[in-house]
RNA sequence: GGGCGGUUAGCUCAGCGGUAGAGCGCCUCGUUUACACCGAGGAUGUCGGGGGUUCGAAUCCCUCAUCGCCCACCA
C-alpha cells in the first residue's frame, strides 16, 4: 500500500542512485539510434546551484528525457568552467584572511592553491545538480582545464594566430586596478552615478588673460591632456585652432585642434583631451597625432609621469588634490552636478580605467561573418525568434576580442618571447624552443607570457573539445552539431557568438541547429537575485522543503517564452499540492485493485467513461508532445495538471466509483484496466518534468516489473483514435453537468415537489446504486444534499435525464430562496444582455458577409442556447414568485 | 541616445483577432471510505490611458504614461 503522501527525499535519493547505476545517462555512440545532444553549459567549477541554474538545468532535462524516451541517443555533455576571475578572486579572499596575497605566494603555488580549492568545492554543483534530478552522462564530465580541454585550446591559439586572426597590440583596454587585469567589454558595467561636471580655464599661449574652458567629470586626468579639442564650425573658438594652451599645475604646452569630435553643445563646446586614459580621446590623439601620456600604474595611482606633488596619489584622492588647487589658482569656472554613467568590473566592481596596454586580441569581425551566416540562413535558429535581432546587431558591430587576462587561473598563452622580443607561437615549450633556435640560429632562453586566456575561449570550444577534438573520434562525428544550446540571454554574447565563431573555424558547421533562450529568474519584484540584494530564493531550499519535482514543476510551468520569470513560492507550494494529487490517484487506484493488464486495447474499451477518458488522454499527449517541440514547457506542463487534477482526478475516478461499487463485472474489470492503463500512461507523459514521483508511482503499478520509466519508451497515446461521436471529449461529462444545473433552476419551485431525478452512471444500477454511492454522485454533480428521494420523501426533488437516466435528486435544504433569486436575476440580466449581444452580431449586414461561416454557424448555436438559458432563467424566476 | 520586453482578478502569471483564464489568497459550506497538500459553491477585472484599423480588438497599428532589461565613447 502506498504511503498517505509522497516522501520527495527518501524517493529522490534512491531512484537518482538507480538511474545512474543503470547506465540510463549514458550516449551510445555505436547505436543505430539518431542522437540528440545538449551541450550543458557549464557552471563554474567553485560554483553552487542557484535559481537560474535550476531553470536551465530542469529545462535541459526534460528535453533530455523526452528525446530518451522518445528512442533518441541522448548525449547531454556535462562539465564545468574553471572561470577564471571568479575563481582566482575567491582563492584571492581567501589567501587575504589569512594575511597572504597571491604576489608573496608566487604564481607556482597560487595554482596549486586554486586546485586544491578545486578540488575540496568542485563537486558541490554536480552533487547538486544531481539533487535537481539532472540526468547528463556524467562518465563524460569535463573541466575546461582537463588536459585534453587544454590541449585544444593551444592549438586554436596557435593556428588563428598563424592564420593571422590573433594579434599582439597596444591599445587602450579597460583595466580593473583591483584585479590587475584587461577584461572585455562584455565584463564591463555601467552605473549611473551622481557627480560633477567641473570647468577648468586652461590659459592661452601668448595671450594673457585668456583662457579656454573645458568641462571634465574626470579632474584627475588632466594631468595626462596632451591637447584640447574644438568644433571646426565652433565661431567661439575658431581663433584658438593652432594655438596652444598651458596646462595648468604642469606647464605642458598643448595644441587646440580642430575635430569634429567635440560638440559644440556639450559642456563649453571645448573638451580637453587625454589620449591615454579615454577612448574617444584616444581616437582624437590619433587623428592630430597628440602625444599619449600614460599617468596611471596598474593600481591606478598616479604615476612619475605627473608631478612631483601627485605622484603616487589614489585617483581619487588626487582628483580632489587637482579640484583644491585648480581652485585655489582662479581656474575653475564653474562646478555642476552631474550624472553619468560610471563603468565598473562585473567581477570586482572596481571603477574601470581605460589604459593603455599590450594584449593579445582575436579578431572577432572576421571569425563573426559566417555566424551571421547561419544565422541568416536559418542553420541555427534563435527560439524565441527575436533574440536574433540582439545577435545580428551585436555580431555586426563586433570589436576586437581581447583575449588576454593578467591572471594566473587559467590558460597560459602559449608564446614565448626571445631576447629581442620576438614571439614564438607554439603548442609547446619544446616547438617554441625549436622554432627559436631556427629562427636564432642557435638556442635561446626564452621567457613565456604571463597572461592566461579569457574563460570564454575555452569555453567557446565546449561544443568539440569536449567530443574529443581535435582527434576525428566517433563522438565528435555523431554529435556534433548539437541539437539545441539552451541558455539565458544573458550570455548570447559571451559564449554563444563565440562557440558559433569558433564552431565554424573548426569544424566548418555551426554548434547547434536550435538556441533557446529562456527567461531569466527574478524575484517575485522583478528583482534581479543576488547575494548582495538578499533575495535569493536556494532551489536546494525548496527541493527539501517542497520536493525535486514540485520545484521542477514550477519551473517549467513559469517558463514562457519572452519573458521574466518573477518566482513566487505559492506557485511551488501549489504544485507540490498536484504531486500529492497524483499520488492519491495512484493510492485511490491501488484500493480499487486497479492493475495493469497486459494487452489491454484502449480503443476497445465498452463503457463510454473509459473511451472518454483515452481520448482525453490522447488529447493530452498530443498536446505535450507539440509542447516539447517548441520549447513551450509551460503548455506541457498545463495541458498535464489541467488533465491530471481537472479530467482524471475530478471526474474519471470519481464517475468510476459508482462502476466499482457495481455488479457489471465486464464493466468493472473494464474500469479497473483502463484506471491503470490511464495513470501509467500519465507518468510517462510526466516523467520528463516530474522523474521522480512518476517512478515511484510507477514502480507501485508496475510491481517494479516494467523497468524504469527513464529507460521506457514515450507512449503512443496521441496516436489512439479519439472516440469523439460518444462524447467529443468532455462533451458527456459537461452534458450531465448541465443537465442537473437546469435540473437545478427548475428545482427552486415549491411546486416541483414532485420531481424524480434520474441520472444513469456507466454501469450503476440506479435507484439502488444511490443509497451505497450518494456521496460520489453527489460530488460529480457538484450539488449538495443529496438523497434518495424515496428516502427523503417526495420533496423538491429534481429530475435529471440524460440517457434514459435514473439518479434521484434531492435538494431539500439545499437552496436558499432568496440567495436563489439574486442569483437568478443576475443571471437573467447577464443572459439577455449576452443575448443582445449575439443578436445584435448576427443583425449586422457586415459581420454576415465577412465573418468566416463556421464563425457564423458558431454565433447562432450560441444564440439558440442563450435564448434557451434566458427561457430557463425566466421561467424559473417566474415559478419562484 | 538607440533597442527589447512588461503593464490582464488582492498577489504571481497564462492567453495574443471572434463567449475574459489558472495557481495562490479571500468568503460560504462539508467528520464523504484516494487526497484537508481535499471537495463543492462564491466574490473579485472600464485586460495602463488615448487614438486608429476591423463587422468585431486584451489580442493588430500609432501615441502617451509607467516599470524593467540590454546596448552605446558624450566631455
Amino acid at each position: 500500500m502506498l504511503d498517505k503522501t509522497f516522501n520527495p527525499s527518501e524517493t529522490q535519493a534512491r531512484f537518482y542512485r538507480a538511474w545512474e547505476a543503470s547506465g540510463a545517462f549514458e550516449c551510445h555512440p555505436d547505436s543505430p539510434a539518431l542522437p540528440y545532444t545538449i551541450m550543458m553549459p557549464p557552471p563554474n567549477v567553485t560554483g553552487s546551484l542557484h535559481m537560474g541554474h535550476a531553470l536551465t538545468f530542469t529545462l535541459q532535462d526534460i528535453l533530455i528525457r523526452y528525446h530518451r524516451m522518445r528512442g533518441r541517443d541522448t548525449l547531454w555533455q556535462p562539465g564545468t568552467d574553471h572561470a577564471g576571475i571568479a575563481t582566482q578572486m575567491v582563492v584571492e579572499r581567501q589567501l587575504a584572511e589569512r594575511q597572504m596575497t597571491r604576489r608573496s605566494l608566487g604564481r607556482e603555488k597560487f595554482v596549486e592553491q586554486v586546485w586544491a580549492w578545486k578540488a575540496e568545492s568542485g563537486g558541490t554543483i554536480t552533487r547538486q545538480l544531481r539533487a535537481l534530478g539532472a540526468s547528463p552522462d556524467w562518465r563524460r564530465e569535463r573541466f575546461t582545464m582537463d588536459e585534453d580541454l587544454s590541449a585544444a585550446v593551444r592549438k586554436v591559439f596557435v593556428r588563428l594566430y598563424k592564420d593571422g586572426l590573433i594579434y599582439r597590440d597596444k591599445r587602450l583596454v579597460n583595466w580593473d586596478p583591483k584585479l590587475h587585469t584587461a577584461i572585455s567589454d562584455l565584463e564591463v558595467e555601467s552605473h549611473e552615478t551622481k557627480g560633477q561636471l567641473w570647468y577648468f580655464k586652461y590659459p592661452i599661449e601668448g595671450a594673457e588673460g585668456e583662457f579656454v574652458v573645458v568641462a571634465t567629470t574626470r579632474p584627475e586626468t588632466m594631468l595626462g591632456d596632451t591637447g584640447v579639442a574644438v568644433h571646426p564650425d565652433d565661431e567661439r573658438y575658431r581663433h584658438l585652432v593652432g594655438k596652444h594652451a598651458i596646462l595648468p599645475l604642469v606647464g605642458r604646452r598643448i595644441p587646440i585642434v580642430a575635430d569634429e569630435y567635440a560638440d559644440p553643445t556639450a559642456g563649453s563646446g571645448a573638451v580637453k583631451i587625454t589620449p591615454a586614459h579615454d577612448f574617444n580621446d584616444f581616437q582624437v590623439g590619433r587623428r592630430h597625432k597628440l602625444e599619449l601620456i600614460n599617468i596611471f600604474d596598474q593600481d591606478a595611482a598616479l604615476n612619475d609621469a605627473v608631478p612631483e606633488p601627485y605622484r603616487g596619489l589614489d585617483r581619487f584622492v588626487a582628483r580632489k588634490r587637482i579640484v583644491a588647487d585648480m581652485e585655489a589658482l582662479g581656474l575653475v569656472a564653474k562646478v555642476e552636478p552631474h550624472t553619468l554613467m560610471v563603468p565598473h568590473g562585473d567581477r570586482s566592481g572596481a571603477v574601470i580605467e581605460p589604459w593603455l596596454s599590450d594584449q593579445w586580441y582575436c579578431d572577432a569581425k572576421t571569425l563573426a561573418q559566417e555566424p551571421i551566416k547561419a544565422v541568416e540562413t536559418g542553420r541555427t535558429v534563435f527560439v524565441p525568434k527575436n533574440w536574433e535581432n540582439t545577435f545580428f546587431e551585436w555580431m555586426r558591430n563586433i570589436q576586437p576580442w581581447n583575449i588576454s587576462r593578467q591572471l594566473w587561473w587559467g590558460h597560459q598563452i602559449p608564446a614565448w618571447y626571445g631576447p629581442d622580443g620576438k614571439i614564438f607561437v607554439e603548442e609547446t615549450e619544446a616547438e617554441a624552443a625549436a622554432a627559436a633556435k631556427a629562427h636564432y640560429g642557435k638556442s635561446v632562453v626564452l621567457n613565456r607570457d604571463p597572461d592566461v586566456l579569457d574563460t570564454w575561449f575555452s569555453s567557446a570550444l565546449w561544443p568539440f573539445s569536449t567530443l574529443g577534438w581535435p582527434e576525428p573520434t566517433k563522438e565528435l562525428k555523431r554529435y556534433y552539431p548539437t541539437d539545441v544550446l539552451v541558455t539565458g540571454f544573458d550570455i548570447i554574447f559571451f559564449w554563444v557568438a563565440r562557440m558559433m565563431m569558433m564552431g565554424h573555424r573548426f569544424m566548418g558547421e555551426v554548434p547547434f541547429r536550435t538556441v533557446y533562450i529562456h527567461a531569466l529568474v527574478r524575484d517575485e519584484r522583478g528583482q534581479k537575485m543576488s547575494k548582495s540584494k538578499g533575495n535569493i530564493i536556494d532551489p536546494l531550499d525548496l527541493i527539501e522543503r517542497y520536493g525535486c519535482d514540485s520545484l521542477r514543476f514550477t519551473l517549467a510551468a513559469l517558463a514562457a517564452q519572452g519573458r521574466d520569470i518573477k518566482l513566487a513560492e505559492s506557485r511551488v507550494g501549489g504544485y507540490r499540492n498536484f504531486a500529492t494529487k497524483l499520488w492519491n490517484a495512484a493510492r485511490f487506484a491501488e484500493m480499487n485493485r486497479c492493475a495493469l493488464v497486459p494487452g489491454f486495447d484502449p480503443g476497445a474499451c465498452r463503457l463510454r467513461l473509459n473511451r472518454w477518458i483515452v481520448g482525453a488522454l490522447a488529447e493530452t499527449a498530443a498536446r505535450v508532445e507539440r509542447a516539447i517541440e517548441e520549447y513551450k514547457f509551460n503548455e506541457a506542463a498545463g495541458a498535464l495538471y489541467q488533465f491530471t487534477w481537472g479530467t482524471f482526478c475530478d471526474w474519471y475516478l470519481e464517475f468510476s466509483k459508482p462502476v466499482f461499487g457495481g455488479e457489471d463485472e465486464a464493466g468493472k474489470a473494464e474500469t479497473r484496466a483502463a484506471t491503470a492503463w490511464v495513470l501509467a500512461q500519465l507518468v510517462h507523459l510526466l516523467h520528463p518534468i516530474m522523474p521522480f514521483l512518476t517512478e515511484a508511482v510507477w514502480e507501485h503499478l508496475s510491481g517494479g516489473k516494467g523497468g524504469m520509466l527513464i529507460s521506457a519508451a514515450w507512449p503512443g497515446c496521441a496516436a489512439l483514435p479519439r472516440d469523439a461521436a460518444a462524447m467529443g471529449e468532455l462533451d458527456w461529462v459537461v452534458s450531465l453537468i448541465s443537465a442537473i444545473r437546469t435540473a437545478r433552476a427548475e428545482l427552486n419551485v415549491p411546486a416541483a415537489a414532485e420531481l424524480a431525478a434520474a441520472v444513469r452512471i456507466e454501469g450503476a444500477e440506479v435507484p439502488d446504486r444511490l443509497r451505497a454511492h450518494g456521496e460520489a454522485i453527489r460530488r460529480l454533480a457538484r450539488l449538495k444534499a443529496i438523497e434518495h428521494a424515496a428516502e427523503a420523501g417526495p420533496r423538491r426533488a429534481v429530475q435529471v435525464v440524460v440517457e434514459g437516466a435514473t439518479l434521484f435528486l434531492d435538494l431539500a435544504g439545499a437552496i436558499d430562496f432568496d440567495k436563489e433569486r439574486t442569483r437568478l436575476e443576475k443571471e437573467a440580466k447577464d443572459a439577455a444582455g449576452e443575448l443582445d449581444k449575439i443578436q445584435r452580431k448576427l443583425g449586422n449586414e457586415q459581420f454576415m458577409a465577412k465573418a468566416k461561416p463556421e464563425v457564423i454557424e458558431e454565433q447562432r448555436e450560441r444564440q439558440a442556447e442563450a435564448q434557451a438559458a434566458l427561457a430557463r432563467v425566466k421561467a424559473a424566476l417566474a415559478r419562484l414568485g
